[in-house]
Parts: C-alpha cells; structure tokens; sequence
DNA sequence: AGCTTGACTTTGA
DNA sequence: GTCAAAGCCAAGC
C-alpha cells in the first residue's frame, strides 16, 4: 500500500498499517499517525482503534502509548484481554508495562523505509 | 450549531 | 528526570 492514499478514510490507513504489524512486536500511537503524515493526531489513531475493536482482524494489542503501557486494555472484552493476547505472542507484560519494549518495539515509518 | 471528551505526543520550563 | 500546556480532530451529547 502506498502511505500517500489520502483520500481514503483516516481509519482504513490506520487499519492497513495496523494490520502490517507483525506477531511478538508493537508499535506506538504516535508512530502510526506519522506514517499517515499526520504526527499529531495520534489521539485519531487511538480513536480509530476503538473502532477497529469491532473489526476481527485488526490486531488493536500491538498498539500501545509511547511508554509502552497498555493504556487501551480496558476497552478490550475483558481488561486483562489485551496483556494475555501479547503474552501469546511472546512479549512479557508486567502491571501494564511491556518488558524489554524497545526490543519488540516495531517502527512503521522504518518498515515504509525498507529498513 | 457549540462544547466536552479522549486507546496520545511533543514541547518548553 | 518530572510536570503542565497545547495541538490534534472525530464522536457524542
């Protein structure tokens, strides 16, 4: 897909970039909103991702704050839904922190790079 | 129509 | 390192 597509709505880019993060790592907010050139709506980003909550195949657990705090748990089914989903994957929760996050920290706009 | 709220981030003190 | 303030904009009231 092509960062540029504008003229979609803000809540597919953020669906298909959502949808690119892979299994075991996360992503912050801030660096979505930055990838769909707008750095300073990641407020919209966490908006869309209750939306996305409806949607089955939008991982919404891979994205968390930029302290890696699981700062959206509770609008999960249930609120401890979002940490055993991460922890499925490999990645240690501990009192709503991910462990070693800058390892699994994954960056959108280093994918879009090729990096 | 306006006002408030919010799964946030950045900046400046 | 912390803290407060501003910016962002869709949804809900």
């Amino acid at each position: 897909m092509k960062i540029s597509e504008q003229h979609k709505d803000f809540f597919e880019h953020v669906y298909e970039i959502v949808r690119l993060i892979p299994e075991g790592r996360v992503t912050n907010y801030g660096s979505i909103a930055k990838a769909l050139g707008t750095p300073k709506s990641s407020r919209m980003v966490g908006w869309a991702m209750n939306a996305a909550h409806a949607k089955s195949d939008v991982p919404a657990h891979r994205v968390v704050n930029r302290n890696g705090l699981l700062t959206g748990k509770m609008h999960f089914s249930t609120p401890t839904r979002m940490q055993e989903l991460l922890e499925n994957e490999g990645i240690m929760v501990k009192n709503d922190q991910i462990q070693y996050f800058n390892t699994v920290y994954w960056d959108v706009t280093e994918h879009f790079l090729g990096k």
